[in-house]
Formats: structure tokens, sequence, C-alpha cells
DNA sequence: TGCCAGGCCGGGT
DNA sequence: ACCCGGCATGGC
């Protein structure tokens, strides 16, 4: 993938709070709407944790709107900033000290934060080895019957990292940053729901058979 | 036009 | 422990 895609490492975002933004917004949505949704964040000039959680529900959920859902998250947003700024002084950084485990129960404790967006937040923001599961990864992993379609969260995630090189793995959050990245560029432009193109996808000598 | 997107929660069996 | 409805906009 990695050869094919070049490196990502990616997630969209200026900064690690962006980030966190983005991961609740982007919950069974498109990227391209909570593009729309951050813009308004910005131009309102509320992107920053303690400016976001002093704007009323109401006014931060029409800000979002072409996010989807917004009513949603706007309550879900506000429920991850009262922890940061209550909890931890509305510094990322201190949110995310402690080792990962710890660090994943305390943001899945925080309600509308479920694994999905508690490993997004991990990785991406957080600087902490956390892979993440999404459903691009699952429909890849299952259609490859590396899983059942049913399988769980932390089953496929347990699969994910346990396939991850010894060395970079260690070493490297960039290297798991980029994995992640790279399943999505495979789910999005190979592996889709329908038309795939599994006959020019990068994962293709993977197949079985 | 209809279908779907990088989930998650709460209430009902 | 599962199962399911609800949540909502913008793009293809």
């Amino acid at each position: 993938m990695h050869e094919h895609f070049g490196h990502h490492q990616w997630w969209p975002g200026e900064t690690p709070f962006e980030v966190c933004a983005g991961a609740i917004l982007t919950q069974n949505t498109s990227w391209t709407n909570v593009e729309h949704a951050i813009a308004n964040l910005k131009s309102a000039g509320v992107l920053d944790p303690r400016t976001m959680f002093a704007l009323p529900e109401a006014e931060l959920a029409q800000l979002i709107r072409p996010a989807g859902y917004f009513n949603v998250k706007a309550r879900r947003l506000r429920a991850f900033l009262r922890v940061l700024v209550e909890e931890f002084h509305g510094e990322l950084e201190q949110l995310f000290v402690g080792d990962t485990a710890t660090v994943r129960e305390r943001l899945l404790g925080i309600n509308g934060i479920g694994p999905e967006t508690a490993d997004s937040l991990l990785l991406y923001a957080g600087g902490h080895h956390s892979f993440v599961v999404d459903a691009y990864t699952k429909r890849i992993f299952s259609r490859h019957h590396w899983c059942s379609a049913e399988a769980d969260y932390d089953v496929v995630k347990a699969l994910c990292e346990s396939s991850l090189d010894e060395k970079a793995k260690t070493e490297r959050l960039d290297y798991w940053q980029d994995y992640h990245a790279q399943l999505v560029m495979v789910g999005k432009h190979y592996c889709r729901p329908r038309e795939p193109r599994c006959e020019e996808c990068p994962l293709r000598p993977l197949l079985p058979h």
C-alpha cells in the first residue's frame, strides 16, 4: 500500500484540537461535510477548547450544521470539552498523559466517544500507539476473509496491531498513522461498497487463491 | 433521484 | 447480551 500511495500519515487537521473536533464530527459522516463545519468553527474563531466550551450548545450546533447530526454532535463535543476543560485545564497534552490503555478508558468514558473515535484521538492527536478500526478497515479485512463481517471492534483492532512490523511498531508513531491512512486510501479507491476495483487494488497480491 | 458517509447511544427484548 | 431506531447534511 505504501509503495502504491506513498507516505500519508494522514489525518486532516492543523492542530491536535482540530483533529479531536474532526474525529467527533466525522462520525458516520463524509469528510467533505466535516470540512464545512470546521471552516465555520474557524471563521467564528471558536476552534480552541475554552472558547468552544463557552459557546451555548445551540450556537455550536448551528456552526457545525453541515456535518449532519448537529444536535447530537454539539452535545458530544461539549461532553468532550467538559472533561478537557474541567479536569485537564483545557490542555490536550494533559488529557493524553498516562499509558495508552488508561487514556483509552478515560476517553471511552466520555459520552459520544466510542472505540473508533477514542483510537483516532489517541493516534492522531495524542501521540499514542493505538490502531484505528473504521468502516474501511472492516470492509477490507472481511472481504479478504481476514476476519468475519461481524467481528467485534477489538478483535479487528488486535488483528491489525498483530500484523505491524515489530521494529517500526515500537519506534515510529508515523508508521501506525500511515498504516491506517493507507487502509482508508484502499477503501476509498478500490475496496468500495459497490463497484470494487479489486483488479487494480494494491492489496490484490494478498488475496486468497 | 435516492443512497450513503471514517459511529454511538439509549431503550426494548 | 443482543438488536434496533434515531440522529441530518451534502455529494455523487
